[in-house]
DNA sequence: CTGAAAGCGCTAACAT
DNA sequence: ATGTTAGCGCTTTCAG
């Protein structure tokens, strides 16, 4: 039988003749074993330099079982955004949003950090509706890669679960709204409210309102209880709370809607930078000053808050550290896969600048 | 020899066992080839639901040497932005920058709409230096994907050839700067900016200024061209021309500086949206009103013209479409990898809103 | 310390 | 139309 190859390239046999050793020797100098005697070693060397060896990962992966590779899967519903746009027309797919938002950035910025020294390579995939999640589950399970970093911002988001039941090794950016054996890492969310709330107040500030975020996210309903809560801890009540859905556009739409609610407030915390980016505008038009007037505080320090005019005082969350360690606690699992899912709790910090 | 299999997972010989069949058989119905009979098939098809059986990845590509997914590859240049950011600090990627520019989710956009009928999956990679390159090549080379759709914004980006050399499928995003033997996908950024030019003159200015891109980048040189070209053909010189580096905030530095020296400008082309998201502040900000003191015009077509105050008149690029395009030229190219490498030219077109 | 040999799970001739 | 069988390229016991 004499199929062509699929490819023509090198094999490690090829390697093997030529350094005239038998295939497990060149795979233990290729793997970096230590039981290879050196002189042997060197000569296996320049056979792979000759030949330009190249592993095939597949064959390598048949074998071990594992990849060298995880997924950063990015998942939300695929919800209409607030403007219509020609792009939106062509593909119903949310990658415009992931790609407007710099806090992904950030994310993406934070796991590639962790695993290039590593040699791990990052697949990223994005679903936002039951036919590509079927389809990202049937990809995971074909042992395309070895573990997933999964950032999801739904409440009702059923990979959590699907992963878990599926024993895809998982690691969530967010802990579980129901319990599911995974592990995840997690930001105090309104410790940070409660700082950019203590902030205000101490400014002066007592009409104090909100742009929250779509409140179908356990984020958004996060920060808008630890919003409510600090308040409240000042014997102050919200002086309006406007839902935005976390976009720039959004966040311009509930600031309009804001004004016309609370006239007369003079701050407002905007729960997330990328709202306060569209919100500001929207002040300024209506010839309120910021800081004199009205008083803003973000959410994030992504990039957005230094884009805003003036900067942002924002609330930050550590949100490279925080991918990083999903990285690490998902590479700890899968060096152990017996182990307990591990979990982290990061603490948010106030960035003053000049928006209040 | 009873070694532990890797993964405790269903093969194709569990399933032929449970259905009474051969591997062959389960593989022909798996692989959905015609020549099953009809009531074998179904029971073999009850045998997999019964098994929970998923065909290994690496198994079949190792055989069949294609792996069903390809390479979205943006590389850039590392090199630093315009604003300092605290994360940046971090982690020098650029994904920072990437996932800030609205362009890059509609280039996904349009792949993800392309291959997810066809069951493809997409890897985004992203390489910003030397090493990162080298390790993407590495990762090429050992078959992880199919082929790569290239997006790269230097002229002096070393990836094209060498992903020629390395004998890797692959579609450009533009035309390369050298002849290399590889597909590409680019649209008349000269024709679409003398669209611009011709509305703006047509509106009456006369002293129409630029903020071009980064001069290292061909697409940005090209649009300066077309605007100079233009400019001339209507009996008109440039009223100024400051580069800018295609991000929001390099948008408002260069506005600045434009203003200092042309204050007298009627017009300016600016050559992103992303851009002009940042110089729209700018003009706003030294009193001129947009466009009855300043025409503005961008370019993209991009989610931020619609963030920009006014609704930004701008030069449509398909960027959809390319990308769809891109991704069909690769697909044919895997096809058949004896035919030449074929091209693909778009033409953009203006858009016209409120700026301009 | 090195080599021989047995598969990992799958596809595709080839034979029936 | 179905089964048999030979590998794809690699890692890893197990002998020596």
């Amino acid at each position: 039988m004499t199929r062509k190859p699929p490819s023509a390239s090198v094999t490690l046999e090829d390697v093997a003749r030529v350094a005239g050793v038998s295939r497990a020797t060149v795979s233990r100098v290729v793997n970096g074993r230590a039981t290879v005697d050196p002189a042997l070693r060197s000569v296996v060397e320049q056979a792979i330099a000759a030949t330009a060896y190249v592993p095939n990962r597949a064959a390598r992966s048949l074998v071990t079982g594992s990849t060298g590779s995880i997924a950063l899967v990015v998942s939300e519903e695929g919800r209409q955004t607030a403007q219509r746009h020609p792009a939106d027309e062509t593909h119903p797919s949310f990658a415009g949003r992931i790609f407007t938002d710099p806090f992904f950035g950030r994310v993406v910025g934070g796991v590639m950090g962790e695993i290039r020294p590593r040699g791990v390579q990052m697949v990223l995939l994005l679903v936002d509706d039951e036919q590509s999640r079927r389809q990202l589950l049937n990809y995971l399970r074909q042992g395309h890669v070895d573990g997933v970093v999964l950032i999801s911002t739904h409440a009702e988001d059923p990979l959590p679960e699907w992963l878990a039941d599926a024993r895809v090794p998982a690691v969530m950016s967010a802990q579980p709204v129901r319990p599911v054996p995974i592990g995840w890492v997690e930001v105090d969310q309104r410790g940070g409210v409660g700082l950019a709330v203590d902030h205000l107040v101490a400014g002066g500030r007592r009409r104090i309102a909100t742009v929250t975020g779509p409140l179908d996210t356990p984020a958004a309903r996060e920060r808008l209880a630890g919003f409510r809560e600090r308040l409240a801890g000042h014997g102050l009540a919200p002086a309006a709370e406007v839902e935005g859905d976390f976009t720039q556009a959004g966040g311009a739409v509930a600031m309009r809607r804001l004004l016309e609610l609370a006239p007369k407030a003079d701050a407002v915390f905007v729960a997330s930078d990328l709202m306060a980016l569209g919100a500001l505008p929207v002040l300024h038009r209506s010839g309120r000053r910021v800081p004199a007037d009205v008083a803003v505080v973000g959410f994030d320090d992504s990039s957005a808050a230094l884009a805003c005019d003036p900067p942002l005082t924002t609330v930050r969350q550590p949100v490279e550290e925080m991918s990083a360690r999903m990285v690490r606690l998902l590479l700890d699992r899968l060096a152990d896969p017996a182990a307990e899912p591990l979990s982290a709790w990061f603490s948010a910090s106030l960035v003053v600048r000049d928006s209040a």
